[in-house]
RNA sequence: GGCCCCUUGGCGGAACCGGUAGACGCAGCGGACUUAAAAUCCGCUCGGGCGCCUGCCCGGUCCGGGUUCGAGUCCCGGAGGGGCCA
């Protein structure tokens, strides 16, 4: 029997689907309209499995929602600034642009290889000039509204990039991408006010009911609400006071010291005038400036000499507090000072033991005694009882907050406050191959806006990549330009956006991104916004996911747009694993360079011992990748598309082995035989539905019925390994129905034309091939999605457990809808249960209708 | 350290609201076809026992306890693994 000829298929599909344009989507006010997208690659040069995941997943929505009878815009394109194309202009000599656009010239050829039904006509790229001109103009809006701002303060600085990084690219006190640890270093940089949105980005969250809650939740302790108090202490001989941010105001009499950040004024201005304070600040500047770090150094203060009066003495709280200078605390949190409470912080008692500063507790433990409840190594930080703490004594935490909070307000000493942990989004890089921010510096005018007539500001094609740093500063004539303002000598910011920038906005963009004068076309983005269903990789939860929704409501504060959130639902993908190799040797090697020898081992080519690894994401370090245009090549995108989809569930990790793709291999040659073999025997297409005679029949016109029920639902549930199970159920009943009848053969062509359009969004170029060889002269891309026959989905008979005391005993068969009083009757008659019973009376029967009955003794 | 999630055959996984645990696959074993192999097809496949081909019984969803007529599913405690924030 001749195999399935995946090649020529899947090329004259993707030709047929090009040709007609069936993926093209234009806005039309009468239709419903269903935005998916993938979340756009950036162009390294070669897609990976990853890649083919996320676009199976999205195609198999688009497909699905098509067919349904929406308007699917389902679009691609390029993420295309970023450091990886100036490493190799670095390395390899060539400019960034070539090297990116080749790159992107030779991904789209592998990305049309999967087949994905994609309106190829909106494709952009974000380093195109057509595409960050708008950025441009954005930013200028921005600066406007204050939503963008240029600051000098500490940076995240990765070394190895040469650049300034975001708080949310530090991972674990390392570049997100270089891995290499941040240094502290002080520069002027541009932020957006992204804090600005923290309570509505946080209050969104609570409407996003098609994003995975885990999401939500890592967006939620990223923007770390908290409740608390601002309270201000008088410094003593001082004009000027400290204000604390804290969210405990409650153990306010269990204060002993304040402390202020190494970078906060107060501590500026003491280092004027105190060396040894100079000293210590600068000590404290070295080391990095995450939290984490911040949280595993040892804790280390500087006393100033200074003391604070409490605003409570009055109340009984202690008269005056030393003031120091330490190393843990945060200026860009809060106020940049906190009071130490040593009874109920684990930092503060720390910091407390080390410098022989009091601990006083104030919040008993429930069940604690007054008199003997002390504290050893550990704070106490639960809800308790005040004490020892003037008019607060007696009440729990919560109540105790409120009643302070009140006092302070009426005596002027501090009020009730939220903070968050968010910070503003820094968004200056000091790289070449990015969208440059469009402002000069003039010496007498300042920062002077390049005016909207003048952009875009383009990057300079001439530069040169032999020295580090940034070559927009060094390039000769480039930054040299006239104020706009004063016509004075002036120069252009040389720093560029980060590349988060451009994928902040770009799904907006796909609604209208041929406009040219404008970033959008206000009725496109309001018919097509937002994205309906977005899919990609989680570990983007709190990067572009958070930068896109505060993106979003800039814009729409701008006037650029008039929807709050840019995505509506999301679905996050697992990774995709492989086993690891290495030689004898210890060093990685690949899976194409293992092969398995006579005795069963696995050997390397030349036959050496293979070190077998664990299971790990695919990852070129490790060598564990397998190249999907290889695979593509050899069994052909359905068969990479089918294994993607069949076994592990979507959300979760998924491991590549050849014998998965083996077996996606095998199942789609077997359902084209399945075809081929029954074709003869077919009625013409068309013929009407056919009426099933006797039980075999009714049953194969039942299961066709509850395939496309379920597997409608399964697919829009995202559970594709189960649609691809009911599915071979189908086609398992199929090759075991053996017909003679006519009645028989038209239900064969029923059953073989619903398994190959349930399964088209899936298989989208065999199922079209079967679909044309079946008789159909209209593409399954163009055929409405089946409709299950309510009348066929319920079962004529019940099967009914019965148990005896919740033990399994029989099962009964009746004819549907069977009543209980004859599912009793049948039951207590049944051998196995009788057996059981052994002539005790039942005390109870409990009855699940249809399902099971269990007889209690 | 805090918060969250997960744990089901040799493996990936299924089991809807608490109602037949193991669907569908992978791997394995046995058989058919073939000179042979590949491909394909048929059968078996959680463990133990009985029965001796029709089946029947016991145990079994990480461990311990609880709720319930009935728990993989709910509750409490523990172990192991993962994620996020520290």
């Amino acid at each position: 029997m001749a195999r399935y000829p995946f090649r020529e298929t899947e090329a004259k599909w993707q030709r047929l689907w090009e040709e007609e344009g069936c993926f093209h989507a234009d806005r039309d006010p009468d239709r419903p309209k269903y935005y998916v997208l993938e979340m756009f690659p950036y162009p390294s040069g070669r897609i990976h499995m990853g890649h083919v995941r996320n676009y199976t997943v999205g195609d198999v929505v688009a497909r699905l929602k098509r067919r349904q009878g929406y308007n699917v815009l389902h679009p691609m394109g390029w993420d295309a600034f970023g450091l990886p194309a100036e490493n190799a202009a670095l390395e390899q000599g060539v400019h960034p642009k070539s090297w990116t656009y080749r790159n992107i010239a030779e991904m789209r050829e592998q990305i049309r290889a999967i087949g994905c039904s994609l309106d190829w006509r909106r494709e952009f790229a974000t380093c195109d000039p057509a595409y960050y001109r708008h950025e441009q103009e954005m930013f200028l809006d921005f600066l406007e509204r204050g939503l963008a701002y240029r600051k000098e303060g500490w940076v995240n600085w990765d070394p190895v990039e040469q650049t300034v990084l975001a708080n949310e690219q530090v991972i674990d006190g390392r570049g997100w991408r270089s891995g290499a640890p941040v240094e502290r270093r002080k520069l002027p940089m541009w932020y957006f006010r992204i804090t600005r949105y923290a309570e509505e980005l946080l209050a969104g969250l609570e409407r996003l009911e098609r994003w995975p809650e885990k999401v939500k939740l890592m967006q939620r302790n990223w923007i770390g609400r908290s409740e608390g108090a601002r309270v201000v202490f008088p410094v003593e001989g001082r004009s000027a006071a400290l204000e604390v941010f804290t969210t405990r105001p409650d153990t306010l009499w269990g204060a002993s010291f304040l402390a202020v950040a190494p970078d906060h004024p107060f501590s500026e201005e003491l280092a004027r005038e105190d060396p040894a304070a100079r000293a210590f600040i600068r000590e404290c500047l070295r080391t990095a400036a995450s939290e984490e770090a911040i949280e595993k150094a040892e804790k280390k203060g500087y006393h100033t000499g200074l003391y604070a009066r409490h605003p409570l003495a009055g109340e009984g709280a202690p008269e005056r507090l030393p003031i120091y200078i330490a190393n843990f605390v945060l200026m860009d949190y809060g106020t940049g000072a906190i009071f130490g409470c040593p009874a109920h912080d684990q930092r503060d008692l720390e910091f407390a033991r080390a410098y022989g500063l009091p601990v006083r507790p104030v919040v008993l433990p429930p069940g604690a005694d007054e008199a003997g409840f002390t504290i050893g190594e550990e704070a106490w930080l639960g809800d308790g009882t005040l004490f020892r703490s003037g008019f607060l004594n007696g009440l729990p935490v919560a109540e105790a907050k409120r009643r302070v909070i009140a006092w302070l307000e009426a005596h002027g000493a501090g009020r009730a406050e939220v903070t968050y942990r968010l910070r503003d989004w820094g968004v200056s890089r000091q790289r070449y191959w990015g969208c440059p921010i469009p402002v000069i510096h003039c010496p007498d005018c300042g920062v002077v806006p390049v005016p909207r007539d003048q952009l875009p500001v383009t990057l300079p094609e001439d530069v040169d990549f032999s020295q580090p740093g940034n070559p927009l500063d060094r390039h000769p004539t480039w930054k040299f330009v006239d104020c706009p303002r004063c016509g004075g000598p002036a120069q252009r910011e040389t720093d560029t956006f980060d590349t988060f920038v451009e994928s902040s906005w770009y799904f907006a963009r796909f609604a209208s991104p041929w406009r040219e004068d404008r970033s959008f076309e206000g009725e496109d983005v309001g018919y097509w916004l937002p994205v309906d269903q977005y899919v990609g990789g989680i570990e983007h939860a709190v990067l572009h996911l958070l930068y896109a929704r505060f993106f979003t409501r800039a814009l729409r504060d701008c006037g650029y747009l008039q929807c709050d959130e840019p995505f509506a639902g999301l679905f996050t993908q697992g990774m995709i694993t492989h086993r690891t190799y290495r030689d004898p040797e210890g060093r990685w090697i690949e899976p194409g360079e293992v092969r398995r020898a006579e005795d069963g081992r696995l050997v390397t080519l030349d036959g050496r011992p293979v070190v077998v690894g664990r299971v790990e994401k695919m990852s070129k370090s490790k060598k564990n990748t397998v190249d999907p245009t290889t695979i593509i090549q050899q069994y052909g995108a359905d068969t990479a598309r089918l294994f993607m989809l069949s076994d592990s569930p979507p959300e979760r990790d998924l491991e590549w082995t050849d014998a998965g793709v083996e077996g996606a291999y095998r199942y789609l040659n077997r359902l084209w035989r399945l075809v081929e073999e029954r074709l003869p025997e077919l009625p013409p297409p068309g013929a009407g539905l056919t009426e099933p005679v006797g039980p075999e029949e009714r049953a194969l016109k039942r299961r066709i019925h509850q395939t496309i029920q379920r597997v409608s639902e399964e697919l829009e549930r995202f559970h594709f390994n189960k649609a691809v199970a009911l599915l071979r159920e189908l086609s398992n009943a199929i090759e075991a129905f053996r017909t003679t009848t006519p009645s028989g053969r038209g239900l064969v062509r029923e059953a073989l034309e619903a398994l190959v359009s349930l399964f088209e969004p899936m298989i989208p170029h065999l199922a079209e091939e079967l679909w044309q060889r079946l008789g159909h002269g209209e593409p399954l891309a163009r055929t409405p999605w089946p409709k299950a026959d309510p009348a066929w989905l319920a079962e004529d008979t019940v099967r009914i457990v019965v148990q005896v005391n919740g033990r399994r005993r029989a099962e009964i068969e009746l004819p549907a809808p069977a009543g209980e009083e004859e599912v009793r009757v049948r039951a207590l008659s049944e051998p196995g249960v009788v057996r059981h019973l052994q002539g005790r009376e039942p005390r109870r029967l409990v009855y699940v209708p249809g399902r099971l009955l269990n007889i209690v003794l």
